[in-house]
RNA sequence: GCGCCCGUAGCUCAGAAGGAUAGAGCGGCGGUUUCCUAAACCGCAGGCCGCAGGUUCGAGUCCUGCCGGGCGCACCA
């Protein structure tokens, strides 16, 4: 059993037989390990229908739990609750985990649901930036969490391959392809500056000649059909560096021609939620509260970005998901406003949609590309940095600290193989185990298994404090994922490797006798969660380093 | 001007739902190695949690106002 539950129903039974049950109650660790494992705030409100002091409650509740077999003591301090659990109750903790193996912490939440996440969904005018790198990392790995929770998650990828933007991209290739033949065409106003579109206009250069001198209808259909495969398959390449795939890729241009944006708009209309004005149909986002009312279909009669978004939101909808996460960067938190109030406009469900947004990415170091512009051509592409500092390192940096705070990427630290590397440190912490299991292996001390092991000889501060941390790791998945917030499954796992290591430097594992078999077997618990915890962010976890 | 996010140690950052004396890594200083990988470990120094009010038994956490930074405010996507 999980020790909250533990904790949890040991207050439950007292607390129903004094006759005041509580629905919650708090389970928490103590800040400072001599008041004890775990404690609970639960007196502080039943104080009040009790009609006494919170420490007079807690000394009550105190009294009443002495005895319980899991826990050692039971104090009231300052109306808090403290346990001191039983070694006993903690290698029961240590077989389950054992016994769970590789699905040790998934959950069933999601059982018999549909989620998606959509992330990336980058605009196909150019190659991944590292700022779409930590989207793209965020956004798999929480997918992966929610995976862990039980739930059926589809990876989408939402591309633009339509509208302005791609004719501008046509036309700076246009450009280029010009400049390789001779002719000084000059990038349009607003266009597309980087190199990468000079090796691809010299290609078009062969195999064209002098077909397209001049910018024209047929030019510009030519040039976006040579373009567009070509930007996705960049794309491609930048997400296969980081290690991340996709189930879906829904094209803009598709819904379009599926109808989808009339239908919508229709029913926009049939709610009063939209009006026309200058030959444009407008949202009445103002009406609801926002800043401003976005136009929805502009006056030349083509929908806009945000119309065709909407209408795709409620495809997710209709294709039977119970829950879509998007993944997006800071520029779009007016978009976000505008689409969720559509959405609840055309009767969706509030929660439906989430929205995870993160904040931008710098290069600490990098002169000259710290402001990226994927237009300007000034920008770090994903796939070099994975080249530079590799997938783990990349994955790692990109998802340790919150979304919603600017990550400064330490690109000299990312590359550094040693201890000062979080990423390393956790990995060196699986490296360790792996190594102490063969050489027991070699002198012939490993156990046959670990799961009818006695656990007993466990008694060392530090391994009752290992096993206390190996319980909350289903807690930690729930928690990142529920928050967006893969950071604190980094934080953890470097918390379980900075208490690990310590440990092995103090204690001897091998040659102990059957205290030698039971740390082995916190070790395994050890590994376990490493390897799983490591697993979901996409990181190797080695055997050898 | 309006909207969203951020402001915690020299640096980079944790502190989910308000809880006990605010934590970690790096950097700095000082130590540890006949022994399972020192790619490690131990110790020390370092804080008016941006500022000012408020809410309450209790605020880094919630509310209001200010200050500073990021992003957005297109018939671009």
């Amino acid at each position: 059993m999980r020790l909250e539950a533990l904790v949890q129903d040991s207050l439950r039974s007292v607390l129903d037989r004094l006759g005041f049950p509580s629905p919650e109650i708090p389970v928490d660790r103590p800040p400072r390990r001599e008041l004890g494992d775990l404690s609970s705030r639960v007196a502080f409100f039943l104080a009040p229908q009790m009609g006494k002091s919170p420490q007079a409650v807690a000394q009550d509740l105190a009294r009443a739990l002495s005895s319980h077999p899991a826990f050692a003591q039971v104090r009231a301090v300052q109306g808090f609750l403290n346990f001191v659990l039983r070694p006993e109750a903690l290698h029961r903790v240590l077989a389950a985990v054992l016994e769970d193996g590789l699905s040790y912490g998934k959950g069933e939440e999601g059982q018999g649901k549909k989620l998606q996440v959509e992330f990336v969904s980058s605009n196909p005018t150019g190659p991944l930036t590292i700022g779409h790198g930590r989207q793209a990392v965020l956004g798999d790995v929480l997918a992966n969490l929610f995976a862990e929770l039980g739930w059926p998650v589809t990876r989408e990828y939402y591309l633009n391959d339509e509208g302005r933007q791609i004719e501008l991209l046509a036309q700076s290739l246009w450009a280029r392809y010009r400049q390789a033949l001779g002719d000084p065409q000059p990038i349009p106003e607003g266009g597309y500056h980087g190199d990468y579109l000079v090796p691809i206009a010299q290609e078009l250069a062969a195999k064209f000649g002098n077909t397209y001198p001049t910018w024209n209808e047929e030019t510009k259909n030519t040039f976006r059909a040579e373009v567009v495969p070509r930007m996705l398959r960049l794309i491609e390449e930048d997400l296969e560096a980081v290690g991340v795939r996709f189930d879906v890729w829904t094209r803009e241009g598709d819904l379009i021609r599926r109808g989808l944006v009339g239908e919508v708009l229709e029913e926009l209309r049939k709610r009063d939620a939209v009006y026309e004005k200058d030959g444009a149909i407008w949202l009445s986002a103002k009406a609801h509260g926002l800043g401003r009312d976005p136009v929805l279909v502009r006056s030349d009669g083509t929908p806009t970005y945000l119309m065709v978004d909407i209408a795709y939101h409620l495809d997710k909808f209709r294709r039977g998901f119970d829950w879509v996460v998007d993944v997006q960067g800071a520029d779009h938190v007016e978009e976000q406003q505008q689409v969720k109030l559509a959405l609840q406009l055309l009767g969706l469900p509030q929660k439906f949609l989430s929205y995870c947004l993160h904040q931008f990415v710098t290069l600490k170091g990098q002169e000259g590309i710290e402001k990226m512009s994927t237009r300007a051509g000034r920008f770090l592409r994903l796939k070099d940095l994975v080249e530079e500092v590799g997938r783990d390192a990349t994955r790692y940096f990109m998802v340790m600290r919150k979304p919603e705070s600017h990550l400064v990427f330490d690109f000299e630290l990312a590359k550094k193989q040693s201890l000062e590397n979080p990423v390393y440190y956790v990995q060196y912490a699986h490296t360790r185990i792996a190594s102490v299991f063969r050489e027991a292996t070699a002198r012939g001390e490993m156990p046959e298994d670990f799961l009818s092991l006695d656990l007993s000889p466990l008694r060392e501060p530090e391994e009752l404090v290992i096993i206390m941390e190996l319980d909350r790791f289903p807690d930690v998945l729930r928690i990142a994922a529920h928050e967006f917030a893969p950071h604190l499954l980094c934080e953890y796992l470097e918390n379980l490797a900075g208490i690990f290591h310590p440990y092995y430097a103090r204690v001897r594992i091998l040659g102990q006798g059957r205290v030698t078999s039971a740390r082995l077997a916190l070790l395994a618990g050890v590994r376990l969660v490493l390897f799983r915890g490591l697993s979901i962010l996409g990181v190797k976890a080695p055997e050898a380093m």
